[in-house]
DNA sequence: TTGCTTGTCTAGCGATGCTAGGATTCGAGT
DNA sequence: ACTCGAATCCTAGCATCGCTAGACAAGCAA
């Protein structure tokens, strides 16, 4: 048993590496510079090797993704906990948020630009995806409003969040003006 | 010279016809069905061709874009001038646009999720996409508020349009409640 | 020691974007 | 009318991609 424990351990242990390594290849270059070939040197196996831990490239974004969003639930809540007042919160919020997809902009396309085969907004959403969208509710649902659900309030601040860190990166918006819209937004959107 | 000039009107016939074909393609099977040798074939040239015509592939997504851009002027366009009173007009804009979205989601992708060489938000960039944004900013810089510069406006909402319409078909969003979130998003962003 | 499972690698397939270089066509000049 | 040269187009090929078959080696069980 305890032979194949160790083998089991090991295995967990390279398909971390090679979690840790697509997502560090990815932000160094961007995704198109992770190919199998590049990831299989980096990680010094063989291509096969990557077959044998996920199906193909596509679950090993999945598997950034994963990664990702649990980071990022955490990032969220510990900007909205360290704030006070529900304005500052959802500030607190937005600014998190967008950090982070400034920050990581791999990650943040493995999420929710490039198809890494999740399901999304399903009861079979993997759980930290889950609680990535639970920890923008936590503190968005108290100000969505009288008579709006919180889960749909959530839903198009999140969107509108999206919308600005995609058309930012993307260089359809300058990034100077950033801080403003940010203000604009959460002074529009949210009831306080 | 008539007929150098004749052969100059073929080449922009061909021209568009690349266009037009990538387009259609990329609307019938997504655009990474839409390679460099299956483009040849369909319209009955050899790959060398299409690389007379454009850089590569990337060029000929912008082309694509840019088709897009005057389109969707013309649709933002049409709605709002036939809507009465400022929420009207807002509302019009805000399904027009995520109608367009959803109707043509490889032009979408070709404008705003893929690479297709252009510049955006500076001088040089092209004249249908400065426009595609007055449009917008048209309908919207109306509804601005006092003391909120309309540019900075028009961006945040569109960029909440455009999270809406990616996480939407991205398949992050649920599309039953698509008409609600618009209602909240123009109730809570436009100043009546 | 022998046999078998498990693990890994080499080699290769079809497809991709893109390009070099040869062939063909066709108008211009005598 | 005929030749020459330039423009036009195609065949063939390169490097790279994701992915896989099949050979080989390592290591455990009998």
């Amino acid at each position: 048993m305890s032979v194949q424990e160790r083998k089991a351990r090991e295995r967990a242990v390279r398909e971390r590496l090679i979690v840790a390594t697509a997502r560090e290849l990815a932000e160094q270059q961007g995704w198109d510079a992770v190919t199998t070939r590049r990831l299989a040197e980096r990680i010094e196996y063989s291509q096969p090797v990557l077959y044998s831990h996920f199906r193909g490239k596509r679950e090993i974004i999945g598997a950034v993704a994963l990664e990702g969003a649990a980071e990022m639930a955490v990032a969220v809540r510990a900007a909205t906990s360290a704030a006070d007042g529900p304005r500052e919160r959802v500030v607190a919020l937005a600014r998190a948020y967008l950090d982070f997809a400034e920050r990581n902009p791999a990650v943040y396309d493995a999420l929710f630009q490039l198809d890494g085969g999740l399901a999304y907004a399903q009861e079979d959403t993997p759980e930290p995806l889950k609680d990535a969208f639970a920890a923008l509710l936590e503190s968005l649902g108290e100000v969505a409003g009288d008579g709006v659900h919180p889960g749909l309030f959530t839903e198009v601040f999140w969107a509108s969040l999206h919308g600005l860190a995609t058309l930012t990166r993307a260089g359809r918006l300058l990034p100077e003006d950033a801080a403003q819209r940010v203000e604009l937004l959460v002074d529009r959107l949210a009831v306080l």
